[in-house]
DNA sequence: TGCCACTGTCGAAGCGCTTCGATACAGCCA
DNA sequence: TGGCTGTATCGAAGCGCTTCGACAGTGGCA
């Protein structure tokens, strides 16, 4: 394996000089950096990491941690997660892999060993134990998602109240005014995972100012769930014409005891459905749906996060504001 | 932050003498290993991951080359990766996530740069432009799928072909002899991922020992596509009692659909489907399925690239047996 | 008592890179 | 011609660790 010197010697400069050349943070003759250009590419130079990382006091990794949970929409997840290393790769930077489970000890093995340069932690909570840590830190991190207690920490996320009020505002200028909302399982909200309650946030607080009257229940995303959290709703709210679901994965399993319960979309209940285009399409009636720009948050995480490194400023709080696409689940109510 | 001379000062030995504490490469007297012990705590010492791969040129590193494609299912990918960090962990290593599209540059940058001490490759295509790269290098891999060139690297997978014969077995078992395929998207067949060709493989060699007759159809998971498989394979096989489904997307849909043409799952039609545990249990009918040990596969491969790293010898490939569980979703054809 | 083997520890070299300060040289102006 | 500025390059130190060889001390055996 070449090393720095290999080159300078077929170069015919020293180690400084191509160092130089390859960082660009002294000028470098014309010829100087044909010459090295030339030799790194004969001996196949690759400079070692290890050895970089020591001198500079730069690994030019950034960690990510991915919650690898059960009750999350994986695909999504995965979204976050091409998005983050997709923008790393364009700041000249690879990405380690941490799992939630290992908490703040990972967080603090990576930061500490001088493993990565900054930290992306996903799938923060209300209360999330990694932040004390992620605090002491030194290095720059960002977190997807919203902390209650994240102070001076930097996060982006959709701007879930939003997009709870922009399914109400939609439903409610096509006339509805009896509203149900088909949550997440049961365990994503006595985590206290923001989004979800956020999202019910937005959601109520839109129908107040539209005068609808609303209900809300959880749903596991099974056949048995969905139906009962269907009944519920229609006990509550008689006159319900329009679901808001979130919940990527019971939505067909929605549309499905919609239909077996007589139940026509849109006609006699419209829906709208948080999750990608892509899904949405591809559902027996296209959704009209409001996506989580999964990909961009996460690549917005990264740009926040080098900024950061740069000594740059990087802003508190950032939430993308959701939009909505109209496809064929939501009509006006019929008459009755 | 504390370094080893920190560590070394404050415990009263030699720098070396922490190293081997840390190491266990010599021994070191109970009371010394006391006061270090007792120093790294107190100084909070974490060895500088760089310096570390600089001196011993070994990064603790292993990296992952995950496909993030959308015809594949994301669920089983993200269940590929937690086996292999979860196994890297155990090893004392961390893992690296590189993106199939970074391809060989991506794993000769990561191998050269010794950023990696070890690579596992996920997504092999029959003729993968990245085999003859990993060939090259000097560091041990071990691929998740089955190439057609892989030579002596090391592989593993589910042994698909075993997978489509295990389908057939189950079914003909029952008395089904007119069996029909549900396959992938048909972008997975001309990419040449092998695991869809070996499934098509053993469920063919199966049917001719039985004497079944049996179709086989690739399915986009979309409504219109699987609407399309199913009355094709019925147009080629009119007597058909049972299906395959090599197609976790489409499972549910098939379901939905079957049920729209009024035929009933099992009695009229027999599915078994490739797909894990937690979706066959969750469909409106749960599905008799093989699943595909992800978590398994991922770290199997990383306990033998650990073995290979270690100087030991590794098998050239391992396909692990499927298994097969019955639910609700095959039984006996109805006498006609 | 002398020798040997073993255990536990130390010091120093070296891994491959970055970066600081010094230096050589060319070109310019006075 | 002398002195100055600026550009291009060099040499050496040092980043924090591992590892090799050396060596002091201890105990056992003949």
């Amino acid at each position: 394996m070449a090393t720095i010197a290999d080159v300078a010697r077929h170069a015919g400069v020293a180690p400084s000089t191509v160092s130089y050349a390859l960082s660009g943070k002294r000028p470098i003759s014309e010829s100087a950096r044909r010459r090295i250009d030339d030799s790194i590419r004969t001996l196949g130079y690759r400079p070692h990491a290890g050895a970089r990382a020591l001198a500079s006091s730069k690994s030019n990794v950034v960690a990510l941690m991915l919650p690898l949970r059960d009750d999350m929409h994986v695909p999504t997840l995965l979204q976050f997660a091409t998005g983050v290393v997709t923008a790393a790769r364009g700041h000249d930077h690879d990405v380690l892999l941490l799992t939630h489970d290992e908490g703040g000890d990972g967080i603090s093995r990576v930061a500490t060993g001088s493993m990565a340069d900054a930290l992306v932690v996903m799938d923060v909570e209300r209360e999330d134990a990694r932040i004390p840590v992620l605090r002491t830190l030194d290095r720059p991190c960002v977190l997807i998602g919203v902390a209650g207690d994240a102070g001076e920490l930097t996060s982006v996320d959709l701007d879930f109240v939003a997009a709870g009020e922009l399914a109400v505002d939609h439903l409610a200028e096509l006339g509805h005014r009896h509203v149900g909302l088909v949550g997440q399982p049961p365990s994503v909200y006595s985590r206290r995972t923001g989004f979800a309650d956020r999202f019910i946030e937005g959601f109520t607080a839109a129908s107040q100012r539209h005068g609808a009257r609303v209900a809300v229940r959880p749903c596991e995303f099974t056949y048995a769930g969905v139906a009962t959290a269907v009944e519920a709703l229609l006990a509550e709210l008689p006159e319900l014409t329009a679901l808001v679901v979130h919940n990527e994965h019971a939505a067909p399993m929605l549309l499905e005891t919609l239909s077996s319960m007589g139940r026509k979309v849109p006609d006699d209940i419209s829906i709208v459905s948080m999750c990608t285009d892509d899904v949405a399409e591809r559902m027996r009636v296209p959704l009209t749906s409001i996506a989580i720009p999964a990909a961009e948050i996460g690549s917005r995480a990264v740009d926040m996060v080098m900024n950061k490194l740069h000594g740059r400023e990087a802003p508190g709080l950032t939430l993308l504001p959701p939009r909505l696409a109209r496809r064929d689940s939501t009509a006006a109510p019929t008459g009755r």
